[in-house]
DNA sequence: AGACAGTATT
């Protein structure tokens, strides 16, 4: 698309000269539409002409490259803004900062934080709620919460994302009292959780086995007036089906369009899984065939979950034929959907096929968790393949998939 | 003119 550049010369020659500004915007807009290629075509353009990119400039590319995965050219931009003379305001390490902590590069992280504090900068809420969404996703909930004492300790009133990422963490390493004072502290302090915050207690409550709790907070939020989502609803069907309410979960998912929501395949996805695990399978492929007909991609969940389905309810032949849909439409199997067949195919004897995906699942560096070798293991015993069992279970030792102390030969009732 | 937060499958 050269017709940013063109658009740039038009400008130039009606007489109206696109400055810094001019140029930033495109930059970022570019960016923000992924078109990253036609970014740097501007930002090198913009150099030719004789503008200089100022903090605006390179804060848009770093920000996309940060986005895009791109860390050594988001660090290369943060070095030649530095060797420009153009310093680095909170925004700029705000991106770059949020990008090492994606990349789960938190020690690079902490060297930014560290650089902002030492250049004088007063750090504010948005990269303290970068730090610590770092600190979360990297599974050191114990330092985000040392950040979120200091915050308070200085005084800060923490804003909406600040309060969601603390009461998503807690929820996330199941502390759901810790998660519930915080959410009641934020309704003291006369802030509004919204839709984000809702939808995750909730979904955490309802993993817990706080149906009631759940079933409050529901309520809070049709009371308070909280708009509802998608991940709302995926959260919720979920959430019931999980407690066997089938029959509430479908009239939730009929009633998304009165307001305006089409499920999408995550919700489908949820819903056909519910009815799967509380013994409609049949319904289950009739969601999975109006999802179908509406146009809509399953993706690797909602095969994998049609697969599960049917294996459980002793449907091999179809759960096979799903399978061969599923790499049909281009689609490489995983963890989960590896463990599904593989259990799958020993429960119903067939473990010479179970052998063939467990070599190919390795092959691609999937590993299987003990208790499906154990499984596979049981059944070669059960089935009288004593020799190939052994050495089964020698090849699963070596490859640390087991640890072998256990006799796999001692009947389960599992298997 | 630029930065930060949530959901479904074994």
């Amino acid at each position: 698309m050269p017709e940013a550049l063109n658009f740039l010369r038009e400008m130039n020659n009606k007489g109206l000269k696109p400055n810094v500004i001019t140029y930033s915007t495109l930059i970022d807009a570019f960016c923000k539409e992924g078109m990253m290629q036609e970014a740097v075509k501007i930002f090198m353009d913009m150099k030719r002409v004789g503008l200089s990119p100022n903090e605006f400039t390179y804060t848009s590319l770093i920000d996309a490259n940060c986005k895009a995965g791109n860390l050594s050219e988001a660090l290369k931009l943060k070095k030649e803004m530095f060797q420009e003379g153009i310093s680095s305001n909170i925004v700029t390490y705000t991106a770059l900062l949020d990008g090492l902590c994606q990349d789960g590069r938190m020690e690079d992280a902490e060297e930014v934080f560290r650089e902002v504090l030492e250049t004088g900068i007063s750090p504010n809420q948005q990269i303290f709620t970068a730090l610590v969404h770092g600190y979360i996703k990297a599974k050191r909930m114990e330092n985000a919460m040392e950040i979120w004492k200091e915050i308070k300790g200085k005084g800060f009133k923490p804003d909406l994302s600040l309060y969601g990422t603390i009461i998503w963490g807690l929820c996330s390493q199941n502390k759901l009292e810790e998660s519930e004072l915080v959410f009641s502290e934020m309704k003291g302090c006369g802030s509004t959780p919204n839709h984000f915050i809702y939808t995750t207690l909730m979904d955490a409550y309802f993993k817990a086995g706080k149906t009631k709790e759940a079933l409050n907070l529901l309520q809070e939020m049709l009371d308070n007036g909280i708009e509802f989502t998608v991940v709302t609803y995926c959260a919720l069907i979920d959430g019931l089906c999980k407690k066997g309410l089938l029959q509430e979960a479908i009239n939730y998912f009929r009633r998304m369009p009165d307001i305006g929501l089409e499920p999408n395949v995550a919700v489908f996805t949820a819903l056909i899984d519910g009815h799967c695990k509380n013994n409609c399978i049949e319904a289950a492929k009739e969601l999975f065939n109006e999802m179908l007909d509406k146009g809509m991609i399953p993706d690797k969940a909602a095969y994998t979950t049609l697969i599960d389905g049917n294996l459980k309810h002793g449907n091999l032949q179809e759960a096979l034929s799903v399978e061969k849909r599923m790499r049909e439409m281009g689609m490489e199997l995983d963890l989960y959907a590896y463990t599904s067949l593989i259990w799958g195919l020993s429960h119903f004897g067939q473990v010479q096929q179970a052998k063939i995906l467990l070599d190919e699942m390795i092959g691609k560096g999937i590993l299987p968790d003990e208790i499906l070798c154990i499984c596979l293991l049981r059944k070669y015993y059960k089935l009288g393949y004593l020799d190939e069992a052994f050495e089964l279970q020698t090849e699963m030792v070596n490859k640390g998939l087991i640890t072998g102390t256990c006799d796999y030969a001692v009947p389960n009732a599992r298997t």
